[in-house]
DNA sequence: GCGTACAGAACTGTATACAATTATCCCGGG
DNA sequence: CCCGGGATAATTGTATACAGTTCTGTACGC
């Protein structure tokens, strides 16, 4: 689990470079354990996309994923549709949680903006943010398993959004703006507002992403 | 690999039956492995869906996902957004390829029905035809995000299809009709209507389900 | 000079041994 | 009879050794 978490940390922060292999001895030795758990980490890691399989016949040959265009694109798509679904359920809610949600969704997105106000916008405080807004309104209203669907898909994200709040953090009053109609097509109990609210928010993410994306070369070293 | 399919095909024919341990040594033993291989097929499981793990701190304790009400209500509406999302592209596809499709459709439909009445229903093959009929109007129509999620969804789904076909062999003249009607609003080229079809034939599905499932302790040995 | 074949190295797949943690069972006390 | 407490067993976590496969580099032939 602590590999798992090292690993982890080390791929959604770029410092170790898409499309780098990742030697199992390596790694065990780096972090002083055995290949075991190391290949425990790894094989989770591949499901959840952070890594891929080199072409290989009987071999696995891990590298680190890829960022590309086309799968932001693919993956912001689908968390557009896993969390407009929740949206859709977070709109017809009782009016007890709904107000407490609708309070938190609106703090957190008064705090987003203001960090994206400061003058040095902390990354990791901006990515944060923007998570626990998305992360607050799936949580009241999915169920287990809409949730657990989005616990697989949504940290696939992460790096992406980590991309996208360094990128543009600048430019992220239109991300504010999308996050107050979600707030609004939520108070208003519309459920097909809330889902399309939710849509549009991270198809637009995806557009402005992908504008700047093209290639993302820079190479840590660790 | 090998552990991997040999313990999931257990798991999704009810052979391994839900909320019972499983036993590393034991699963190694049986498949004449070692508990290497075993232990990522294991962590491959449980990250799917199929295995959950007991309350501890330090271990992790794998049993079989038990099979519950309530998670198969909430899975049959997933796929019954996804699917029907894909029914609604399906309705809308050029010509040539929705003759094609239409008549597969109807086919399948029509092999569904038949191994229905049969005097002693193969359950296989039941479930085969069902998962083939689904899965041939979300191939036709679904973009390659759409088939990434329901590649992620329906899998997990198996394992109550199986059960549905099981326990509803004799009752399975509703989902006929469901699929004709499916089939009809493909052909008339209403997107709402398809969609609407699908819907209310996962919907129905999840109905019929929820009411005969409530305690299966069938405690299945291999 | 270029291509191919062979030898060696590098790396992953599997097996087994050991350590650590958790559950079970039995026994004694209240 | 029920409730701890502790010893033992059961099970998972980790480490290491070995086997098989793929990649790399070099040398030889053309």
């Amino acid at each position: 689990m602590v590999v798992y978490q090292a690993l982890r940390s080390l791929i959604v922060r770029g410092q170790l470079a898409p499309g780098s292999r990742i030697v199992e001895t390596e790694v065990a030795t780096r972090l002083r354990v055995s290949r075991t758990p190391v290949r425990g980490a790894l094989q989770r890691l591949a499901h959840e996309g952070y890594i891929v399989d080199s072409p290989s016949l009987q071999q696995s040959r891990p590298t680190v994923a890829p960022l590309t265009r086309e799968d932001a694109m693919e993956l912001f798509s689908i968390v557009a549709e896993v969390e407009g679904l929740a949206a859709r359920y977070a709109a017809v809610l009782p009016a007890a949680p709904s107000g407490i949600l609708l309070r938190d969704l609106t703090s957190l997105n008064a705090r987003f903006e203001r960090a994206s106000r400061a003058r040095a916008p902390k990354h990791d405080l901006l990515y944060e943010l923007d998570e626990q807004f998305h992360r607050r309104y799936v949580d009241a209203a999915a169920g287990p398993r809409l949730r657990a669907l989005h616990d697989a898909v949504k940290p696939q994200a992460e790096r992406y959004e980590r991309l996208y709040v360094s990128l543009l953090s600048r430019g992220l009053a239109p991300s504010v703006h999308e996050h107050a109609a979600i707030i609004r097509a939520i108070r208003s109990g519309d459920p097909d507002a809330a889902q399309r609210a939710v849509q549009t928010n991270w198809r637009n993410a995806a557009a402005r992403l992908g504008d700047v994306i093209t290639n993302v070369g820079e190479r840590g070293q660790w």
